[in-house]
DNA sequence: CTGTTAGCGCTTTCAA
DNA sequence: TTGAAAGCGCTAACAG
């Protein structure tokens, strides 16, 4: 029997609803429902009773019959970063369009704080989630390949994973890397720091170590790095491991990291930064270091907003579609609960590269 | 009986785990609902039952017969916004720990959007909402009515209602935004711009008029203003419309109002702008009217980040308290969700002011 | 076209 | 201590 309920009146229920109407239930629950024919008549007798009882359906009971919730689990590491805060409201946009709602989950980057999050969104029975997952190794995918045994459509929005053969959406964080990296040698940089790459216990002293640890964090962090490799590859320039922050990810660490960049005989002239709190970290560094760009160093950050373009000079960046990052995560997500099969691609965005003022010619 | 589901098979129920482990469905459910007594044994051979079938409680099922559904809702006017995404992150990080989850609604600052919101709200039936709605006559507030008489605990976050009596948890918005005006009063300012202000068809070009429009205009908006106009007040500075920007609220309108303010015969030598685009639109404008911050023009903004610390030269700001905002208003929600009665007042949680370097003497 | 009825998976009396 | 059975509010066969 039902309990601790009835914190005030309890909702009118259907049968209520009926029996104001004098008709039976399943005619009230047909056009309350919308569902089946019912009489114009009738029609009319259940609307009005329902709208003098102020009868609302309980989506709860609804989907314990239908086993639809129209309700999405979204996982990210923070919903306070803009960046996250973005592709949620893409997602919000189009699901909410198409009658889902969404639960937000944030995990503070903790895998088994994702682990639960999970759990949580298999009790609550969403039709579906959308996760940026924390996972990297093969052991780490478990909750999520739980979640698909059950038969709970997943996609993976912002970061793919390896081990998983789920549709994902993402930018080709490579290719954006590679390209602004690319664009700075272009102007004649050839010490280039990278800011920041994979987090690591000691600073890695050579190539190898950097891309073991590259391929052991999150795919982002990966891609990132590698593009950073690749173009200095294309253009024949050397690694040089001191010019890649290793740390743990934190503004203050990367204008620690940049200001020793900064400090050495033959220092970086250059600095690109793959998210927005290495970037800032890094021009507290330049100032700090008597340093100003794009005169003495050159700079390029990742994910675009307001506040680059008014940093004077303005700020190179590159933007990230994070509203069709979201949308596009969404609709692919309700197309398999509407019963498309997954594809199990990757389903790349296109990043700009937003090009203004904050990269000049080498002059050193 | 049910239908569209089975997506793949169904996911065990309790009946299931009692079967497998031979005993009633009530022991099951006792034991992996935590309630009422179960002998060690029989509990065990459940645990172990569950634990083979890979058993996960349907929360749906439970909150049918609980009547609680430990969900809770949350309206706000964009997700994607930084500082509503930091008090998302604050309630969600709360409540998570108290065991309730969130669904999330953005409503595009539409008071139609809000009012489905809650009807959805209402019908997944939440256990409580926080809103911050963007109601503000009398007649905008039904639907929140409506909610709270079907017993549903809502609580106000950073925008408080005239017309509604509930707990709220906000800053005091009047008194930041006096202290601000006031910080560039002492500096020798007696041209201040106000960015902005409430949107007005038509500029606003009485004092009287102004108020009136800000009085209709959102909690937060009013305040600010009222803020600005106590500080002129308590200087016996006078008041002019013209720098009071009234338009749309958009980065670009405020470009152009502030271009105007500043081209001005007897022109604006500082600028408070109450929302970060606010900010970084007057930014633009200062800069495009070939002017430099603070030495012509000093400026304060709303909302601190990184970014106002990087700036060049760095931005004196105020700083809301986003994670505690959520914070407490969840707090205060679920102690009425566990049955505490509304106090139905206005938390009031200090904002900073952050001293840097935007603000100069008059030189002029 | 309408009403009766049997579930959905859980909680919770009530007896045994 | 344990099990049987009713009920939460809805949907969906199935008769009529």
């Amino acid at each position: 029997m039902a309990a601790e309920r009835d914190r005030s009146v309890a909702p009118p229920t259907i049968s209520e609803v009926a029996a104001e109407a004098g008709v039976g239930r399943a005619s009230a629950a047909r056009t309350l429902g919308g569902y089946g024919y019912v009489s114009p008549e009738l029609r009319e007798r259940v609307l009005s009773a329902a709208e003098k009882l102020g009868y609302r359906a309980n989506a709860l009971a609804r989907s314990m019959s239908t086993g639809v919730s129209h309700t999405l689990g979204l996982i990210v590491a923070d919903i306070g970063n803009p960046f996250f805060a973005g592709v949620t409201r893409g997602i919000s946009d189009f699901s909410r369009q198409r009658g889902f709602d969404t639960i937000v989950l944030s995990t503070h980057e903790d895998l088994e704080e994702e682990k639960a999050a999970v759990g949580v969104l298999i009790d609550k029975r969403v039709d579906g989630m959308i996760i940026a997952s924390a996972a990297v190794e093969r052991d780490d995918v478990a909750h999520i390949q739980d979640a698909m045994t059950r038969g709970i459509p997943v996609v993976l929005v912002d970061r793919a994973v390896e081990h998983l053969a789920l549709d994902s959406v993402v930018i080709d964080n490579r290719e954006a890397s590679r390209r602004a990296v690319n664009h700075l040698i272009e102007h004649g940089h050839r010490r280039i720091g990278f800011i920041w790459g994979p987090p690591m216990k000691k600073p890695a002293t050579t190539r190898r170590a950097l891309t073991a640890a590259a391929a052991r964090s999150l795919w982002t962090d990966g891609e990132r790095l590698r593009g950073y490799l690749d173009a200095l590859d294309d253009a024949g320039l050397p690694f040089d491991a001191d010019l890649v922050m290793t740390g743990p990810k934190t503004e203050q660490n990367a204008t620690v990291a940049v200001s020793r960049m900064l400090a050495l005989d033959d220092r970086v002239t250059a600095l690109f930064c793959t998210e927005n709190d290495a970037l800032t970290g890094s021009l507290r560094a330049v100032r700090e270091s008597g340093f100003s760009y794009p005169a003495d160093v050159s700079l390029i950050g990742f994910d675009d907003s307001s506040w680059a373009a008014v940093m004077e000079p303005p700020l190179t960046m590159i933007a990230q579609p994070m509203l069709d990052l979201g949308a596009r995560a969404a609709e692919t997500l309700l197309s398999e609960i509407e019963g498309a099969s997954p594809s199990r691609t990757m389903h790349t965005l296109e990043a700009r590269f937003v090009e203004r003022a904050s990269v000049a010619k080498r002059s050193r």
